[in-house]
DNA sequence: TGGTGTCCTGACGAGGCCCTGACAGTCCTG
DNA sequence: CAGGACTGTCAGGGCCTCGTCAGGACACCA
């Protein structure tokens, strides 16, 4: 598939109950070349996060849930960077925010060009962050992922992978030992709609384990696959 | 909750010709329990931030040297945030600083409770990204639930939950020692409206009980479930 | 054109998992 | 204290998911 190459768009979810406004911002992003989900509450808001887009866009006001609640929420899930987008602007309200866990926070109404140059602000950021202790080379027990140069070694010795074997693996490596669902392997390795039932992943997973080993990908059933433990993160 | 033991204080570096703001700005830092280093033009700072601080906070205008020039090259060196105050307060001027690879864009006059919360934000930002995303760890009493592993250990052992009573507890931690309501669960967890009597939502709180004891979930007559307790928060 | 390597498909079996429904126990309310 | 509503428990049927395998499609190359 497509490598390292293409560093593939941003995804951004929006979580804004005006609809002109939520949709001024969706079109805008995506002239930028961001992917957008939009969402009008918070509790569809908090099911288009899974699994965790790399940014979400939050108004603070929501019509079910209030939005420093959502922000918590995604807190407990995972590592994402939150944008707090609204009317309530006294510095105690920044604060308020910003305590909450939000990332940062953006005054109603606000100019596009300084929304979009705060997205890309905080996910450069976040990239930089990341980035620094990122190896690309992973362990995985006694297999050795080597993704810059796409070997694959078992016990200090070459396994070859086909193409795909190895998009898998990678994917999988990206975070080691958390679970990356069907849904969204189908996506990013096969570019796939979630919905087609298949045996391909299953296929090609049986193939992993034959030439890597039955431990390195970990079935969880009902959700997808796991490659390696979190301790073994390097 | 906020002011955990942090092992080693943050180092913060403010770069800002005006003295009786830079004092302040200092003063303020130190109580809140910084180490603070302060310079008064470019070329003292970029001396200051060797070794690299935690955080850098810059003046714009600057009488050597251009507050961006100095982002920049402190860019060159590595991975700081670069937090910028400024008079400089048009959308345009926010959009070329964010451009330019500064972190935040602080308006002048700032209060001091905004300037605050902003460098912990951006401190608490980077550490998470650090921290290779699985950073969400729960824990309750004895019970320890890694989120993106979706693993669940009682005791140092490895406890074996199923996708449903996973995404449950999951759910519950969300907000640990929250009551969740039985309809927000069979919402949130299965898809379901709140009207159906059923007996499934019960049967996997028993079976959450049986596995990991019976103290983790506590009930609440009438209205549903919590897990764990607020203190238990992480 | 034939050979090779890769990928997808579809069927099948095994096993895991979830829901159901009845009953017992518990809690609140009048 | 009695009644009713809510919750805990349990076992089994049935659905759903996963692992496996062999066969065919497709691309690439000599």
């Amino acid at each position: 598939m497509d490598t390292e190459t293409t560093p593939d768009p941003a995804r951004i979810v929006v979580v804004e109950d005006e609809e002109a406004l939520a949709d001024a911002v969706a079109l805008r992003l995506r002239a930028e070349g961001f992917v957008v989900d939009v969402a009008h509450d918070g509790t569809s808001g908090l099911a288009a996060c899974d699994p965790l887009p790399d940014l979400v866009l939050l108004d603070w006001m929501l019509p079910d849930v209030d939005g420093l609640e959502v922000c918590r929420r995604l807190r407990a899930r995972g590592d994402v960077p939150v944008l707090l987008l609204t009317a309530r602007t006294a510095e105690s309200d920044v604060v308020e925010a910003l305590a909450a866990g939000v990332d940062d926070h953006l005054r109603k109404p606000v100019g596009m060009r300084e929304l979009v140059a705060r997205i890309r602000a905080l996910l450069r950021l976040v990239d930089r962050a990341r980035g620094d202790g990122h190896a690309p080379v992973h362990r995985l027990g006694d297999v050795v992922v080597d993704v810059a140069a796409r070997r694959v070694q078992r016990a200090d010795e070459q396994v070859h992978l086909t193409a795909t074997e190895f998009d898998l693996l990678a994917r999988l490596c990206e975070r080691p030992g958390a679970v990356v669902a069907r849904a969204t392997l189908l996506r990013d390795v096969w570019d796939l709609p979630a919905d087609v039932p298949s045996r391909t992943l299953d296929t090609h997973v049986g193939e992993l384990r034959r030439k890597l080993g039955a431990e390195v990908v970990r079935t969880v059933h009902g959700v997808g696959y796991a490659a390696g433990t979190p301790e073994e993160a390097s």
